[in-house]
DNA sequence: AAGGTAACCTGACTGC
DNA sequence: TGCAGTCAGGTTACCT
């Protein structure tokens, strides 16, 4: 389901319903997902403020004063406040109560058919910045942040010197950027000009220019639109985004590329679906 | 050590 | 109506 601008519109809608909240309440379905859930230190958290809800990678981070609890909505998970008295639903995992400001409460709900997302805990102690939070969460979040001011064709270049792997797999790894998905990696490549299987140590500087900005525009835009929604992405009030519209290529092989008017097409890399135009990649 | 592959899951959709 | 096959926004353990 998310991609960076999934995950960033997520985290601003979180920010903004659960301020000045206090966690009072925490419940576990039980089922496993892709990592254990952390019921101890949850537990210990009931009564800590929310100071904060930021986000790292496509990691949604809920900032409390002995930590944090990273949230990853994997490829289906959903994260949507709801009133207290809203009754579960199918897969419904984890549930949140927070005391707010105003003698309020609501619930923060996760809810994963597919359970590829988590639920993990990072305590403060261990860390102290972001960057090593990602380093804590996975090889997909060591990479830089796409605004960043030190993220440049520069930075691309250099980092893919010795890469002889095609550079959408590449990008989508994180460990260079982070929060490129497959969505976002089709169309930064296609703005970009550059074919999706061309090795990423081939592509020259002027290239990786056009490629750096095209993915900070895309993302931007995307995050202005409230995200793509394919099938089922939500944000946190339960809003479905916009992006989806301005999709150049992605999910749509066969329509007339809208530069060249030659057909969009469709290629498996690493088992996912790149969507590309063959005259106007190269 | 880089790079490719299989695996983790459920649900929606297509075609017979 | 049903059944089989395909596909889906991500990540990582494990091969070569």
């Amino acid at each position: 389901m998310p991609e960076l601008p999934e995950v960033e519109v997520v985290v601003q809608s979180l920010r903004g319903q659960l301020a000045g909240g206090r966690l009072a309440a925490a419940r576990f379905s039980g089922k496993r997902l892709r990592h254990a859930f952390p019921k101890q230190a949850v537990d210990r958290l009931i009564g800590e403020p929310l100071q904060n809800v930021t986000r790292r990678a496509k990691f949604v981070l809920l900032e409390f004063p002995s930590g944090w609890l990273a949230i990853h909505l994997g490829m289906s998970g959903a994260a949507q406040v709801c009133d207290s008295t809203t009754p579960p639903e199918k897969h419904d995992h984890v549930r949140l109560g927070f005391h707010l400001p105003n003698q309020q409460t609501c619930d923060l709900i996760y809810n994963d058919p597919r359970r590829f997302g988590s639920l993990q805990w990072i305590e403060k102690s261990q860390v102290n910045d972001l960057q090593s939070v990602g380093a804590l969460l996975g090889e997909s979040a060591t990479g830089i942040e796409p605004f960043d001011p030190h993220f440049t064709g520069q930075l691309l270049f250099e980092k893919s010197r010795s890469i002889r792997a095609a550079i959408k797999p590449w990008l989508m790894q994180g460990s260079t950027v982070v929060g490129v998905g497959n969505i976002y990696a089709c169309e930064a490549l296609y703005a970009s000009g550059i074919h999706p299987a061309r090795a990423a140590g081939a592509v020259s500087l002027a290239r990786y220019d056009r490629l750096a900005t095209s993915i900070r525009e895309i993302l931007q835009s995307a995050i202005d639109a409230g995200g793509s929604t394919i099938r089922d992405f939500v944000n946190a009030d339960g809003v479905r985004g916009r992006y989806g519209q301005s999709h150049q290529v992605y999910g749509r092989e066969g329509t007339p590329c809208p530069t060249c008017k030659r057909p969009i097409r469709r290629m498996i890399q690493q088992q996912r679906s790149t969507f590309y135009c063959y005259g106007c990649q190269r």
